[in-house]
RNA sequence: CGGGGCGUGGCGCAGUUGGCUAGCGCACCAGCUUGGGGUGCUGGGGGUCGCCCGUUCAAAUCGGGUCGCCCCGACCA
């Protein structure tokens, strides 16, 4: 009974690590290759081709695989394990505001979707659908939803019917189906998992300052737990959610200069109680609409992990979302084992509170394990050995390339106490550090040519606001418009870039995934 | 949806001007050995060559189709 992971939010033992065996080459060509520069060669260059190295760090790391059916992948049990943490620390923070969690059907009857005219012409093309059952043709195609707007408004009608009832604050965690014509392991998928909020309010100002809410819960979220900066602000109205008001985004820049969509919120206006006809009676004995907003995160949040983070040496997982925070690594002798594997439980004990895992297996080797925990992107880990037993002590190998150290065994958890803190600041700081640096300005269609040339990322611009120059802007550039941060607006007039106009908006365009 | 690439034991690949029993590395099993950065040796088990249809005395190899995956561009969390 070698497993002594504990993890949280997890009833069983199956998020184990490394469940099955992988292919972990060990030819003697690989060992030679592998002293230039102690790397594990299963994982290829990340400044070579970026995609490669995604899917390989992705397929290493045992997040995911590529499921038998087109376009869809299996999450495996760390992968998800890794959703779990990720969910229990947004999770929180939507319950801390007031949000519950529900459970909408999948299964949406066409009728519905048709509903609000936009959102049903946005997502459309995306929809997949179920027309029968068992042998027969379905009377009313159902839809594998693409979000679920149409039946929980439905639904909405029916249970609000008085400004008592108001605000609605309902959360749902579920999956989403949208067909995909060109996919990737966890940035696009024909299905992905999500959370998804859903909420009516009484005023205009209280949806607004809702969206705004979730939209700095997210920020919070993104950045603090998972160490990945975003820009937060506005949508210019062609990237808008179809059927709302307004959206909101956060928007993430990977290491390869393209931007990555990591999480919207949308102030829905009345648009979808107009739809469904949800009306309440206020205080004043007249009948109102609700005012709505819709919200939610992906699982695509895991390939900004990966993206952000990793490095050659595979996944590198931030310490509050690791799904083990640190691993316990024996070197076995043959000799005094008994006393290395008495110090591993003592080690594991004395981080009673952490995520641990304790690698007892004898069918690896130290070595081995060191490069498999660094593939799976733990944060710490620390080795006990003979030596360390007998000097009382052990040694810490942090996950960011800091090196090795030893301690006394009695500092052990104060120690790596301190590095899940330390660790956990270091990788937003370096990330920070990497996206500011891939943030450029430019004046002029030239000018944006040129630093998106120099270094791919996000370039702000002077943009008027009208339709034909966020066109001219597109087409010029190859980039698309990605977001407005209210901070940065009104704050002194520059000429548009493609009509000159003077004009105090400022915008971020950027490629994307 | 266009352009390019790829489907051969679990994984990575070789073999492709048609021709012997389809080969190699890793993984797996057994034994010995080794062990502080992916131990070494020996011996084993495992494949109707993605699928279908053709051509042929003979197809992994040639032709047609089909399915899937990867990459690059147009649409999207």
């Amino acid at each position: 009974m070698p497993q002594t992971a504990r993890i949280a939010d997890s009833p069983d033992r199956s998020t184990a690590v490394n469940p099955h065996p992988l292919d972990y080459s060990r030819s003697r060509a690989r060992m030679a290759a592998m002293k230039d520069d102690g790397l594990v060669k299963e994982v290829p260059s990340k400044s070579g081709s970026f995609p490669d190295w995604y899917t390989a760090v992705v397929l290493k790391g045992e997040l995911a695989d590529y499921a038998p059916v087109r376009g869809c992948m299996v999450i495996r049990p760390y992968g998800y394990t890794l959703w779990e943490c990720m969910q229990g620390l947004l999770d929180a923070r939507l319950k801390a505001t007031g949000h519950v969690n529900a459970y909408f059907p999948t299964l949406i009857p066409e009728s519905l979707l048709n509903r609000e005219a936009e959102h049903v012409e946005g997502f459309s093309p995306q929809v997949a659908w179920v027309t029968h059952g068992g042998a027969k043709e379905l009377s009313e195609r159902l839809a594998l939803r693409p979000t679920s707007e149409a039946i929980i408004n439905t639904m909405y009608a029916r249970w609000v019917k008085s400004y008592r009832d108001l605000p609605v604050l309902v959360n749902q965690w579920c999956n989403i189906f949208r067909w995909e014509k060109a996919t990737r392991l966890f940035l696009r998928t024909l299905e992905f998992l999500w959370q998804e909020g859903h909420t009516l309010h009484r005023s205009e100002e209280e949806a607004e300052e809702e969206a705004l809410r979730i939209l700095d819960i997210y920020v919070d979220f993104v950045e603090n737990d998972l160490c990945v900066p975003v820009l937060a602000g506005l949508k210019p109205e062609s990237e808008k959610f179809p059927g709302a008001v307004r959206t909101y985004t956060i928007e993430a820049m990977m290491p390869d200069g393209q931007a990555l969509q990591s999480g919207t919120s949308h102030n829905l206006g009345q648009g979808f109680a107009e739809a469904f006809d949800i009306r309440y009676l206020d205080e004043d004995n007249t009948e109102k609409r609700p005012w709505g907003t819709s919200w939610g995160v992906t699982t695509r949040l895991i390939g900004a992990l990966v993206m952000t983070h990793g490095d050659d040496r595979g996944l590198f997982l931030p310490p509050r979302v690791a799904p083990f925070q640190v691993a316990v690594v024996p070197v076995l002798f043959g000799k005094q084992d008994e006393a290395v594997l008495a110090k591993c439980r003592e080690a594991v004990t004395a981080l009673a509170g952490l995520r641990v895992k304790l690698d007892a297996d004898t069918n690896q080797t130290a070595g081995w394990k060191y490069n498999q925990y660094e593939m799976l992107g733990v944060p710490v880990r620390v080795e006990i050995g003979p030596k360390d037993v007998q000097k009382e002590g052990a040694v810490l190998v942090p996950r960011d390339g800091s090196g090795k150290r030893f301690i006394r065994f009695a500092d052990l958890a104060q120690e790596v106490n301190g590095l899940m803190d330390g660790v956990q600041r270091g990788m937003l700081a370096a990330a920070r550090e990497r996206v500011r640096a891939m943030t450029s300005e430019a004046g002029s269609f030239d000018e944006f040519r040129a630093r998106l040339d120099a270094v791919p990322g996000f370039i702000r611009v002077a943009w008027c606001g009208s339709a034909q120059c966020e066109g001219q802007i597109i087409e010029e550039t190859k980039t698309t418009p990605r977001v407005m941060v209210p901070a940065e607006q009104d704050r002194g007039d520059a000429p548009c870039i493609a009509c000159g106009r003077p004009t105090g908006k400022r915008i971020y365009y950027a490629r994307t995934y």
